[in-house]
DNA sequence: TGGCACGGTTACAATTCCGTGACAAGCGAT
DNA sequence: ATCGCTTGTCACGGAATTGTAACCGTGCCA
């Protein structure tokens, strides 16, 4: 499941925050002041920095404009602990960057909330290796799909095609844009070639073959 | 720019929140109760809902449930005010999907970052050309188009068309400009041929069919 | 009031578009 | 070499789309 960094100086607090991630489910890294914080983010880059502001040495700040700036851990969300009714504080960490806040002392209950929620919003944008629409289940890993459960059997174009349509749900794919990411940009062919694919993946998709959607003169579309 | 959409039953805090919005460059529009606020949600499709949970009839968090189960309206941000100290109600109101709150009285400066912080996290996801005039969406991804929330379906020459009346709302377009931008410079034919495909569309667009307007002796025009 | 220009409406044939089946070339394994 | 599988191309046919023409309704102007 997703790894969660917290950087803060204080071992009980962190020991607390700790327990209650693993309770979880999360996968827990600690680091005690700023300079870890950074180079465990780096390192390790979790799906989340759960940080103290008040820090010893490098104070949270300057560790979020860090992170902001550096191109591997600009995408880490930063959840932000600041003490009671520092508003400056809160306002100059939203500006920097920071995705969220709670004041201290917190509620446990609402941090687990505050965390949740971060990684709801940020784990439809990251690219999942696996993905699964309405019963279709296609692991880039292990090269195979699944419809409802049985493993069905796609040659390597059409594996290329689903992949396409169902990285893009929801979206038009015209004929050009299918050749150019399935078959590559040195494709000089047919463009009903599509077609016929795609009727190959429809039949191999049984009863969920309507998932793939003609857009007449346009294109095909993975149904949302 | 971005719209927001303010539903609160307190007219003074409503134009408290408008002026300061609109001074920071938004669109505002405002809802003085729950189905009004989800009227306005479906058919302007805002940015994001700063969303009282204190309402007289449904209340905020029955809204909140709303949108979220809406086809459309499900990926609209959604801010909640609470009244202080509800920690209950933050903690119902996360789970259920709200994006974040702000805890009455507020500071209307945190309130601004606020909303600026939801709207950067989800400029990104946003970055589709999906064009919404008074109850008609039109996305150009999906390549299909809505009204009144309900999904019509358009072949590609009307769909075209539509985008670009849409394209410029309140502006005549002659039969020329749609002859060319909808049918290519290269078509030659009877420019009456756009009446008919006219027609198609306000037949479509149902009791909206009146957006289309036409313009004596010019051309045609969507209702600003 | 009548004529006229313009757009709405209807109908229809031509065209385009897509699903389907068939087929041959390519390729690797046996 | 032969077989099986994959892959690109093609032709056919049905269905949806589209352009055109003819006809009708309405507002405008003298």
């Amino acid at each position: 499941m997703a790894t969660i960094l917290i950087v803060e100086d204080e071992a009980d607090i962190r020991e607390l925050v700790r327990f209650h991630l693993e309770r979880e489910g999360y996968a827990v890294l600690e680091a005690a002041d700023g300079p870890e914080g950074l180079e465990k983010a780096q390192t390790h880059l979790p799906q989340c920095v759960i940080l103290d502001v008040m820090l010893p040495g490098m104070d949270g700040f300057e560790v979020c404009r860090r992170l902001a700036s550096g191109e591997t851990t600009a995408q880490i969300p930063v959840l932000l602990l600041t003490a009671r009714g520092e508003e400056v504080d809160r306002v100059v960490g939203l500006s920097l960057g920071a995705d969220d806040y709670v004041v201290k002392p917190f509620s446990v209950r609402e941090l687990m909330l505050r965390v949740k929620a971060i990684l709801r919003r940020t784990e439809q944008s990251r690219r999942a290796p696996t993905l699964n629409r309405n019963g279709i289940i296609l692991d880039g890993v292990a090269h195979c799909v699944s419809v409802n459960g049985e493993m069905i059997n796609l040659t390597a174009t059409e594996f290329r095609l689903l992949e396409d349509l169902m990285r893009h749900p929801g979206a038009v794919r015209t004929r050009e844009q299918l050749l150019n990411t399935v078959w590559g940009y040195s494709f000089e062919g047919y463009a009903r070639t599509v077609d016929t694919h795609v009727r190959r993946l429809r039949q191999k998709l049984g009863d969920k073959a309507d998932m793939v959607e003609t857009v007449r003169g346009v294109g095909y579309r993975l149904h949302a």
